[in-house]
Order: structure tokens, then C-alpha cells, then sequence
DNA sequence: GTATTCGGACCATCAAATAT
DNA sequence: TATTTGATGGTCCGAATACC
């Protein structure tokens, strides 16, 4: 169990942005099954089920990070957050990964064979013969198919991996199905390995001037005012973090004022989470730059649509291109791409948000 | 200003590997 | 035999450069 390490209490905000929809307790699904089941507990606040999420989704054993908003007024953290650049990636309970936070563009469409003077010319073409560019150009006599290359074949492979499905042909978990039963391939979540949490935060707050009790006996972590010790209030019940931040993610708000409180016996806790709110100065500062980054730089910086780069860099270098006009194929003499199974390196990023740990026990 | 060049992202195909 | 994987061979976007 997470212990230890004196912190500084944290105060939470005083103001706060007009509420955002969140799901009163109890939540629904199969999360209900695991919050505390006797009451009083003080309010407990979460974020709204996303779309495509699941909620009946059975949650996976903790810890689950969640991002918190400030705790409300009359509330503090039992701990302060952890440190900026700090915190780690919720488990997202998604059925599917969240919309990219661009619109995939359009796939390119390509012509099964492009003329050779298009082909040099690395320009577009058409079906048509003298396709539309050759017409321009007044090289329509020269616009002809070029001769495609036969796949070598004999090749060795080596063993596959496989990626999307169990040996049961089931999409793997993490990897559910869709809601039209297809398997997301254009950003699949991440498989999520939850790092070991940080022992020392949690996001439960509770009043003030509540007394705080000696925990196993001793008194400790102390506030960096010294002035709130912190409570005995774990092990906490079997909880789980409802619906931890992801990309893309509306920022969750507490409603404030929050329900009164009821006499809290002397071990019951108030638990606080909800999603990533987002502190105005971090939003702003949030380039977003999922994409829409002009890229107007000097170097060409494609975005990529999707995923990653799928050639590695490995193509071959291109030979030197020949007019428009020359029936060589100079483009033919270029690499090809490497598809290295595109994978995303990372998760997702969750940037600017202000996340704590919670813990399952 | 327009036209051309060309790096490399993106696409479609299909043989090898694997599942049924 | 059917399906999946992933490398291959290709197209063509769009920045850089050349040209007028
Ligand atoms: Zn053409
Ligand atoms: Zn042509």
C-alpha cells in the first residue's frame, strides 16, 4: 500500500469553472459494484462515460491513475500532487481508441498505374490514356503505361506476429471490437502496463479541521505546514477510477458547490476524482499539436496520417528525376517503403493533465 | 510569379506464415 | 483452404529549388 513520504497538504482550488456534466454517485455498469458500498461517503464525482467507452466494462485491478480537479472548497488532499512532468498514463477503459483528436483525412487513392511521364514526374495521374497531365503538357503521344516490376518471390519471411487477435481469434483485450464490430486499426490503444504507482499521493481529500488519526500507530506525514497530518484512511474499499483521462478527453469539473458531507466516522474518506482539469495556463499551452501543426517549417515535416512512418526511412534513394517528358523511369528506381508494422511507440500523451494516483486494493 | 524537382509519406498488392 | 501478416513495388504530396 501506497504510504509514506510526508507532503505538503495542497489546498485545493477556490474557484472553480461552472461544472462540467459528471455522474453523481453511484456510477453505473459494473463499476457500482465497486465503490464503497456503505455510506456516508462523501461525494464522489466522475467523469461522464465516454463515447465508445463500455459501461459495463469489468475494470481491471489497480492502481488506475486518475487526473483530479482541485478539491473543493473546505477540502484538501491528503497529499499534494506529484510533481509537474510526473504521473503516469490512466488505464483506458476503451472500447475503442478515442476519435484522433484531427479527422483522418481521406486515404489517397492512387492509380493502379500512372503513365511513366507522371511517374518521373512523381505528379498525380489518371486511368485515362494520355491521362489528364500528359494532355497539359502536350506529351500526350509519350503518355503510356509504364511496366511493373514482378514481386520476387521465394523470400523467407521468418515467423509473424500476431497482432490484433488471441489464439481464439477474439480481438485481443485491450483491443475490444468496435461498436460496428470492427477492430480500430487506425490508433489502437496502446497496451497499457501500469507503471508501479507512486507510493506517496492520492487523491483523496478530506475536510478540514477533520481529525486526522495517527496511521499505524504514528503520526506522520505531516503537511509541509504541519499542520494535517494525514489520516489512516487506507486500505481504501475496493475502488476503481471510473473513467481515467485519455486524449481528447472534456475536462471534468467538480460540481461545486459539492453535497454536503455527512458526519464522516472516523476512517471514512472523501474520495475525489474525475478528469483532467485542465489549468487554464496549462491548456492554453497544450499545442494540441495532435496533427493540425502547420508544419510550414523549413524541413518538409509530413504529418504523418495515422500512424507512424511506415517506410522507416528505409527506401533507397531516389534516383535523380528526369523531365517530364523522358519515358525512363527514373521513379521507379526509387526505395519503397519498409512497412515495419507500424507501431506506435508510445501511448498516448497526456499532457497538461494534473493526475493522481488512486489506488485499488 | 510559375514550373520543376524530388524526399519521403502513403498506398495497393500479394507471397509467406499461420489458422482453421 | 482461408486468413493474416508484412515486405514489396509503386503513387504522388508538397517543400525546395529553378526558372522567367
Ligand atoms: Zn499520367
Ligand atoms: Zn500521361
Amino acid at each position: 500500500m501506497a504510504t509514506e513520504q510526508p507532503k505538503s497538504t495542497n489546498t485545493g482550488g477556490q474557484e472553480h469553472p461552472p461544472p462540467h456534466p459528471v455522474v453523481p454517485y453511484p456510477p453505473p455498469g459494473q463499476y457500482a459494484s465497486h465503490y464503497p458500498p456503505t455510506a456516508p461517503y462523501p461525494p464522489f464525482y466522475y467523469a461522464p462515460i465516454p463515447e465508445g467507452h463500455d459501461p459495463n466494462a469489468v475494470p481491471p485491478p489497480g492502481p488506475y491513475i486518475v487526473a483530479i480537479p482541485p478539491p473543493p472548497p473546505g477540502m484538501m488532499y491528503a497529499y499534494p500532487a506529484h510533481p509537474p512532468g510526473q504521473g503516469y498514463q490512466p488505464y483506458p477503459p476503451v472500447l475503442a481508441a478515442p476519435p484522433p483528436p484531427n479527422p483522418a483525412r481521406p486515404k489517397r487513392k492512387q492509380v493502379k498505374m500512372a503513365c511513366t511521364n507522371c511517374a518521373s514526374a512523381c505528379k498525380r495521374c489518371d486511368e485515362a490514356r494520355p491521362c489528364e497531365r500528359c494532355v497539359k503538357y502536350g506529351i500526350a503521344d509519350s503518355c503510356v503505361d509504364g511496366v511493373r516490376k514482378e514481386r520476387k518471390k521465394g523470400i523467407k519471411r521468418g515467423p509473424y506476429k500476431r497482432k490484433n487477435r488471441t489464439q481464439s481469434g477474439e480481438p485481443a483485450a485491450g483491443y475490444p471490437a468496435t461498436a460496428n464490430g470492427e477492430t480500430e486499426s487506425a490508433a489502437p490503444p496502446v497496451p497499457y502496463t501500469a507503471p508501479p504507482p507512486p507510493e506517496s499521493y492520492y487523491p483523496y481529500y478530506y475536510p478540514h479541521g477533520y481529525p486526522p488519526a495517527p496511521h499505524d500507530g504514528q503520526p506522520h506525514h505531516e503537511g509541509a505546514n504541519g499542520q494535517h497530518p494525514h489520516a489512516p484512511y487506507y486500505p481504501m474499499p475496493p475502488m476503481y477510477a471510473p473513467y481515467p483521462p485519455y486524449p481528447g478527453a472534456p475536462p471534468v469539473q467538480m460540481p461545486y458547490p459539492p453535497p454536503a458531507i455527512a458526519a464522516a466516522p472516523a476512517n471514512s474518506v472523501a474520495a475525489s476524482n474525475g478528469k483532467a482539469e485542465q489549468p487554464a495556463a496549462a491548456s492554453e499551452a497544450n499545442g494540441d499539436s495532435a496533427g493540425v501543426s502547420p508544419n510550414k517549417t523549413k524541413k518538409r515535416a509530413r504529418t504523418t496520417k495515422g500512424n507512424e512512418r511506415d517506410d522507416g526511412g528505409a527506401k533507397t534513394k531516389k534516383t535523380k528525376h528526369l523531365p517530364v517528358d523522358s519515358q525512363t523511369d527514373g521513379d521507379a528506381a526509387r526505395g519503397k517503403d519498409h512497412h515495419l508494422g507500424s507501431q506506435p511507440e508510445t501511448g498516448p500523451v497526456f499532457n497538461n493533465i494534473e493526475s493522481r494516483t488512486m489506488v485499488a486494493v
